[in-house]
DNA sequence: CTGTTAGCGCCTTCAA
DNA sequence: TTGAAGGCGCTAACAG
C-alpha cells in the first residue's frame, strides 16, 4: 500500500497526499480531511527510504560508542536518543567493542545509510576514517579526541576541574599521601586525567611519590590489582583517586579484602559517577561527568552543523570546542585519614 | 557520486556496475576489474535507501528494549548487534523508558523504515501495536510476554529452573526461613519468578510465612526498602532471594546498614547475573540468564521467519517457543545460617 | 489549491 | 556477457 493507493481512494493526486502530510497548510481543509480519513483507514505511512531518496535527507544520525556494556555509555545513549526522537531523527547506534575493524565497518555502514551526521564517542579511531566521513561532507562531533575542522566539532570534558576538586577535597580532609590509579595508557582521555592529577599536586607543591601512580585499565579487575599493589607498598597511601568508577569499585574491593575499612583506613574517589556509584558499599565519592548534558550538547552541535551545511555552504567548524564541566559528588568513601601510623593500619 | 558516475568512467552501463557489485560471477573478470578500479578510485558505495526501495529489502532489524540503562540490556544489545552485523543487517535500537507512548512511536518509526523484523524485549506493550506490525507481515520475536502467532515467535526464559536451583541451594545450606523480594507487580516476567518461588516452596511442603514475600521494583532502592522491611520482622528470614540483581544489591546494602553480615547473618541470591554481580561485596550468588544465547536465539528465530516469509508464504509461527535455560552461579553471598537465634542477630 | 511530470539511486527484466 | 529501459515510493517544481 503506497501513496498512490491513498491518492486513488481519496480521489486526489499523489502530490496532494504528499502535501497533506508534509505541508498541511498548502491544502484545503476539506481535501485534507478526506485524505486523512483514507490514511487512517488504510493505516498508511510514508516509506522513509523513498523519502530519503527524493529529499536527499535521511533524518538518520549515527552514534558510535566503543562499548555499550561500559556503564558510562547507556545513559549517554539514552540521552542522545531522547533528543533525537524529539527532533524526529532516527539513530544508528553501534558499539565497536574497541575493535578498529568494527569501527571502520561502522563508518561504512553509516555512510551507506547516508546519515546526516555522526557522533563518535570512541577512543580508537584513526584519522583516515574521519577523513572518509569528512569527504562526504557529513558533520561529525568528536568526544575528547581529534581536532576540529570543517564540519568537525569537538566536545571536551573538563577532567582537570574534576580532578582538582577531588584532590582539593582529599587535601582538605587532611590527606597527604594520595595515590592515583590510571586508565589504560593508550586511552587519551585517561592520560588527560593522569596528567591533570600530576599537575594538580605539583601546583600545590606536593612532591609525589612516583610509586603512588599506578596503572589500571578502567575495569574492576584492573582497579583491584592496582589497589593491591598500592597496599603492598611499605607506606601505602591514605587516599586513592581512580581514573573511573569501575576502577574505584575494584579498589574498594581490594581494600576490603585486605581487612581494611573505607574510608576509615583509606579514602577512595572515583570518576564518571555511573549510576551504580551510588550503590557501592560505602557509596562512592566521585567526579560526575554529566552524561545528559553531554548528549544534549553533542546533538545540538551536530544539528547546527547539519543545518549550516544545508545552506549549501561548505561546512565550517564552530569556534573552539564545546566544554562540559565536571564536579565532585561527595558520598561516603572519603574521610579524614587516621592519625595512627600506616604500618599499624596494615597489621 | 552515484552508480552512473562509476558506469561512465568505467565505460560500461550502470547495470554492469550493479552486477559487478552484487553478482560478480555474471561479469567478465576484465570488466569487473575495470569497474572495481573506478569504484576504489571514487570511494564509491551504493546508496542503501535506493537499494532498499528497489529490492524491497531494507536489511534493517528493529530492537526495542525498555531501558538501555538497565544493566540487563547492554549485553543483550551487544550480542544482538554482533550477529546482526555479521549477517549484514543494520539495527534500529530504541529504548522506550517504559513509556507506552514511546513504545508506540518506536513501532511506527521502525515500520516507516521498513524493518524486516523486530525483536521486542519490553514488557509494556499492548496488543494493538503487535497487530500493527503483524498486519504488515513483519516477523517479530517476543521475550517472555505475548503469544506466538503467524510471524510471531517467542522466547521464553526458564525462570523456574533458576529459582528452583536457588532455593535448592539455600535449602542445602540449611536455611529454613527464605524470603523473596519480587519485582514490580505489573511486570509479567517478575510475576513468573514470584510464582515460581512460591510453587517451589510448596512443592517441597514448606509453608511460607506470607510476610516473607515482599514487593520490590527491580531497582537498588526498591531492594533496599524491601530488605529493610524484612529485617524489621520479629523473626527475619535467614536467606533472601531477589527478583533481580539490582534488587539484591539493594538488599545487600540494607543488611550492611543494619550492621549485619552477608552471608554470615543473612544469605542473598540475585537473578540475572549482570556484569557487576561479580563485583559486589561480597560477590553475589545469582541465577544467570545467558544474554548472549538470548540474543543469538532471538536473531536466528527472526531470521528464519524473515526467510520463510520471503518465500512468499504467509508467515507462520514456529512450533512452540524458544527456551532459554538459566542456572545458578554460586559466589559468596550465600552460606549456612547461624545457629543462634535471630533475635540475637538483630541486636 | 491541485494535478502533471520528472527524477532521487539503484536493480532487474528483456533483448541483443 | 552486456546495455536499454522501466520502476521501487515519494517529493518538488511547474502549470493550470
Amino acid at each position: 500500500m503506497d501513496i498512490r493507493e491513498v491518492a486513488r481512494r481519496a480521489k486526489v493526486s499523489t502530490a496532494t497526499v504528499s502535501r497533506t502530510i508534509n505541508r498541511p497548510e498548502s491544502v484545503t481543509a476539506a481535501t485534507a480531511e478526506r485524505v486523512w480519513e483514507v490514511i487512517r483507514e488504510l493505516r498508511y505511512f510514508p516509506n522513509r527510504h523513498a523519502r530519503s531518496l527524493v529529499s536527499g535527507r535521511s533524518r538518520i544520525l549515527g552514534l558510535i560508542v566503543s562499548d555499550v556494556t561500559n556503564p558510562f555509555f547507556p545513559e549517554l545513549i539514552q540521552g542522545f536518543e531522547d533528543i533525537a526522537v524529539e527532533h524526529n531523527y532516527e539513530l544508528l547506534i553501534t558499539s565497536t567493542r574497541y575493535d578498529p575493524a568494527r569501527m571502520a565497518l561502522a563508518v561504512k555502514r553509516m555512510l551507506e545509510r547516508t546519515v546526516e551526521g555522526v557522533a563518535i564517542m570512541t577512543s580508537e579511531m584513526d584519522v583516515s576514517l574521519l577523513e572518509e566521513i569528512a569527504i562526504r561532507n557529513v558533520p561529525m562531533i568528536l568526544l575528547d579526541v581529534g581536532s576540529p575542522g570543517p564540519g568537525i566539532s569537538k566536545i571536551v570534558i573538563d577532567y582537570e576541574a574534576g580532578i582538582n576538586q577531588a584532590v582539593e577535597h582529599l587535601l582538605d580532609l587532611g590527606h597527604a599521601r594520595i595515590a592515583f590509579i590510571s586508565g589504560p595508557p593508550a586511552l587519551e582521555s585517561a592520560q588527560i586525567r593522569r596528567s591533570a592529577f600530576l599537575r594538580c599536586l605539583m601546583d600545590r607543591g606536593i612532591i609525589e611519590d612516583e610509586r603512588f601512580v599506578v596503572t589500571g585499565d578502567h575495569t574492576v579487575d584492573g582497579g583491584f590489582r592496582a589497589m593491591s599493589d598500592l597496599l603492598a607498598l611499605p607506606i601505602p597511601p591514605t587516599a586513592v583517586l581512580a581514573s573511573n568508577d569501575l576502577t574505584a569499585m575494584g579498589a574498594l574491593r581490594a581494600v576490603r579484602r585486605a581487612g581494611l575499612d573505607v574510608p576509615r583506613d583509606i579514602s577512595i574517589v572515583g570518576f564518571d559517577d555511573i549510576h551504580l556509584a551510588e550503590f557501592t558499599e560505602p557509596p562512592l565519592t566521585t567526579v560526575r561527568i554529566p552524561r545528559e548534558e553531554l548528549a544534549h550538547k553533542a546533538f545540538n552541535a551536530l544539528l547546527r552543523n547539519i543545518n549550516a551545511g544545508r545552506g549549501g555552504a561548505v561546512l565550517v567548524a564552530e569556534h573552539g570546542a564545546e566544554r562540559i564541566g565536571t564536579h565532585l559528588v561527595i558520598r561516603s568513601s572519603t574521610g579524614s585519614p587516621r592519625r595512627k601510623e600506616t604500618s599499624e593500619q596494615r597489621a
